[in-house]
DNA sequence: GCGGAAGCGTACGTTTACAG
DNA sequence: CTGTAAACGTACGCTTCCGC
């Protein structure tokens, strides 16, 4: 959900506070929310929750976990609420959440270390040997200047939507018809794909090596299990919570609810279920020697768990060009 | 046990909004 | 305008399933 969606999340969670509480909905928050998927998350709390005494809207306070809270006769329970547009949980974070939130202690951040190695001008240098260009090509003191050339460059050998671009690089090297420059653009594109892996297999061993602060992996993981999927909402919670958040667990008393924009299907995950048999103990990001993501885990060695999978990619154009980004999922199974 | 279909997790692309 | 975060879409490709 975009920060730009805040306005009518938080109008449509008052919503269903109103609604659950059996009130008389405002008519502004009507206005300014979605009163279809309100009544849709009213009705499943009040089927869930039968006992209820109030359901209070906890806002984004920096204070309190959750959206809303449901009272049965003084017993709290939290519930953060989502309104998906389709399936899945998983989070995009920023490039350098994992530095930045201090799960490693003195580590490098991935952006500042891509510049310490000097990627962006071994990449520049590839880019440059192709000299076919488009004029409207930016020039080279615009970021987007890489952004150009790399789009020229998957023009020239056609990737087609949805396709990798890896592959299409090398069917055009494979292919006995494909012209000089077609196959100097492939060349161009795997040079770099190889550059940004070896990139991020040197990240990884630099990764390795840092001390990691197993409170802050721990504090991680569990924000994330508990629906805090955005960089704000990491950030507002994570000094003071983890303790709060590991008694309502414990207690059974925080529930995810995930309303379908389209459908106003309502589904409910329990983070407890979830985390069911995790032992908190030695809890670290596992950083493979010949991969592109990271694993946090947890246990004992007896009963070594993974609680999270980090990947690091990058949106837009292809590996190495556009977006730095960590994709987060919870393991299955 | 073999080849293809189906299921599923992930890799990575596009779109959108917004800050500066 | 440029740069970026985040939501969302989609298909690759690794299992697993299944008919033979």
């Amino acid at each position: 959900m975009g920060k730009h969606e805040r306005g009518w999340v938080e109008a449509t969670e008052k919503l269903t506070a109103q609604l659950a509480n059996g009130a008389e909905p405002d008519p502004d928050l009507e206005e300014q929310g979605r009163p279809d998927l309100a009544a849709a998350l009213a009705e499943r709390i009040a089927a869930d929750f039968p006992e209820r005494t109030e359901v209070c809207h906890a806002g984004n306070s920096y204070d309190s976990l959750g959206d809303l809270v449901v009272d049965v006769d003084g017993a709290e329970t939290f519930l953060e609420a989502k309104f998906v547009a389709s399936g899945g949980t998983r989070a995009n974070l920023g490039q350098d959440t994992l530095t930045q939130f201090g799960l490693f202690e003195d580590a490098t951040a991935w952006s500042e270390f891509r510049e310490e190695i000097g990627f962006p001008e071994d990449r520049e240098a590839l880019l440059r040997q192709f000299d076919d260009y488009p004029d409207d090509v930016r020039d080279w003191s615009y970021k987007s200047a890489v952004y150009d050339r790399a789009k020229h460059l998957k023009n020239v050998v056609d990737v087609s939507r949805g396709q990798n671009t890896g592959s299409r690089a090398d069917e055009v090297l494979a292919d006995p018809d494909a012209t000089e420059t077609q196959r100097e653009a492939a060349r161009i594109i795997n040079e770099i794909l190889e550059l940004d892996r070896e990139e991020k297999l040197a990240y990884f061993d630099h990764l390795r090596a840092a001390e990691q602060n197993p409170r802050n992996v721990e504090t991680f993981a569990h924000l994330i299990v508990c629906g805090y999927h955005t960089a704000d909402a990491l950030r507002e919670h994570f000094d003071e919570d983890l303790d709060e958040i590991k008694r309502l667990l414990a207690a059974d008393a925080y529930r995810l609810y995930e309303v379908n924009r389209n459908s106003a299907t309502v589904t409910d995950e329990n983070p407890a279920e979830l985390l069911a048999g995790f032992e908190w103990e030695d809890t670290r990001v596992e950083v493979p020697e010949d991969g592109t993501s990271v694993s946090v885990v947890t246990g004992p060695p007896g009963n070594r768990r993974r609680v999270l999978n980090i990947a690091y990619n990058w949106k837009n154009k292809f590996q190495g060009i556009q977006t730095p980004s960590m994709n987060v999922f919870v393991p299955e199974a």
